[in-house]
RNA sequence: GACGCCAUCGUCUAGUGGCCUAGGACAGUGGGUUUUCAGCCCAUUAAUCGGGGGUUCGAAUCCCCCUGGCGUCACCA
């Protein structure tokens, strides 16, 4: 039975780092038809950030990551770190010193396991090694004796984590060891860098994944993301001749297609760096994939559902090949809700032009796209101004700005009556 | 510094001895479509496979050394 744990501190808000780790055990377990665990390791009080466990739900949730079972939290095992202490101390793998508890480690020989990370063999020399904190003097047990104690009686079958652990690994063998219990498998991804190339994290002015929900990013795009960042579907599609992966969409994969042929094998050696270009074309294509149904309510409810529902699915069409995050709507779009303010080009003497527009548009019966379009080629034939130039005049009129959605289906959407009142604003500049 | 992990275009990667004068994607550049911006389409720049030795008829692929990057060296996790 696969059995694999997360096991986040509260210390800050995930970020790309973390949370694919948090995927790569979830794939796994969901792989194997085992079950994807979650511990809160809150043994460190002066780092404790309280908000943090919070978002570790909310994170997991949104991105469809669910955990099996009930959380466990580290504080409420006191008694059984205790308890395992004491048989350790009892066997004499442990002692007392300055009020904590350590535990001895062998001098000699080594200690070594076979990662499931590019399916090699690490192992230290004892010599290296040194005694360690188990339990501190305030009673609380260290990452390192907690974390094996919970593995254990979790039933934790394969250990996926961070390659930052390595280091930390022969301590823990030591312990299922000193115990007598036999250890599980480890596999340690490798680090995802920052552009810097050091390793992402909160203090380094990583974005945690509630920050790239506020900019609007998908999460079924950066849970595509994370997984290619060192992890690709290995298999053979047809048509494939020479190599694998020739093909732009077999990057592009769903939760359940990256579950159903997702292996450690084929996760990669090397750490890679976080690349936010690649992560803002992806979460276009996903958006320019949508079902415009499905885009207008991820739309209303990124906008905290203050805006018309119905003005949005209208919308969404005209801009979902233009915006590449869901943030950028509203840059598009604001004009739908509210009148312009101000122009982006110097309308003014231009008036006569207007009044020509007002009188072909208030002459149209049918108030739609195509009636739009060819009444407003006629006008600018007729007062010979270049397209280019006329519906830039246009355009801003209507929608204050030079960059907007297509202007007749926008004006259509807008409807006559507001456009028409666009259009007689802009004659009093 | 010690210990450990890693090493193919700027980035993510394909590649497990001959299909590689190294393929794809993102980014970049040029062009086309065009009522803006996108999108789409086409083209294109970019890796002497970190360096040096081997092994082999033949190496990006196997071995060794060097170098470099990263990680860990806490009563943090």
């Amino acid at each position: 039975m696969v059995r694999v744990r997360i096991a986040p501190s509260p210390t800050g808000i995930p970020h790309i780092g973390n949370t694919r780790t948090a995927l790569f055990n979830f794939l796994f377990a969901r792989r194997n038809n085992g079950e994807f665990l979650l511990r809160i390791e809150d043994t460190d009080r002066a780092r404790f950030v309280p908000e943090s466990e919070k978002a570790i739900y909310e994170i997991l949730e949104w991105l469809g990551l669910k955990w099996d079972g009930k959380v466990i939290k580290q504080s409420q095992r006191l008694e059984i770190y205790k308890d395992h202490a004491e048989q350790l101390l009892k066997k004499g793998s442990a002692y007392k010193k300055e009020g904590a508890i350590h535990f001895e480690m062998p001098r000699t020989g080594e200690t070594s396991w076979d990662d499931l990370i590019g399916n090699k063999h690490i192992s230290f020399k004892n010599e290296t090694q040194e005694d360690f904190v188990i339990i501190k003097s305030d009673g609380f047990p260290t990452y390192n004796f907690a974390n094996v104690v919970d593995d254990h009686l979790m039933e934790i079958s394969h250990v996926i984590r961070g390659e930052e652990f390595i280091s930390s690994t022969p301590k823990h063998i030591q312990l299922y060891k000193a115990f007598g219990w036999s250890p599980p498998d480890f596999a340690h991804l490798q680090i995802v860098l920052g552009p810097d190339r050091a390793q992402l994290s909160t203090m380094h002015g990583a974005k945690s994944i509630l920050d790239f929900r506020k900019e609007g990013f998908l999460k079924e795009a950066l849970l595509n993301y994370m997984a290619l960042l060192g992890w690709r579907f290995a298999g053979q599609m047809e048509n494939e001749e020479r190599t694998p992966y020739v093909f732009p969409e077999r990057e592009i994969m769903s939760l359940d297609f990256m579950i159903l042929f997702f292996e450690l094998k084929d996760v990669n050696t090397t750490s890679p760096i976080f690349d936010i270009k690649k992560l803002e074309w992806m979460n276009g294509m996903y958006i320019r994939k949508s079902q415009i149904s499905n885009l207008k309510s991820q739309i209303w409810e990124y906008l905290d559902k203050k805006y018309p529902v119905e003005t949005i699915g209208k919308t969404a069409p005209l801009i979902k090949d233009r915006i590449k995050k869901l943030s950028e709507y509203l840059l598009l779009c604001d004009f739908f809700f509210k009148e312009p303010e101000k122009y982006e080009i110097d309308l003014s003497g231009k008036k006569e032009m207007f009044r020509n527009i007002e009188i072909a548009l208030e002459n149209l019966t049918e108030w739609d796209e195509i009636g739009i379009g060819e009444h407003m080629q006629k006008v600018a034939k007729d007062i010979g101004v270049k397209n280019r130039e006329f519906f830039m005049l246009l355009r801003v009129a209507v929608t204050g700005k030079k960059i907007s959605p297509p202007l007749n289906e926008s004006m259509e959407i807008l409807g006559k009556e507001k456009v028409i009142k666009r259009i007689k604003k802009v004659q009093n500049l």
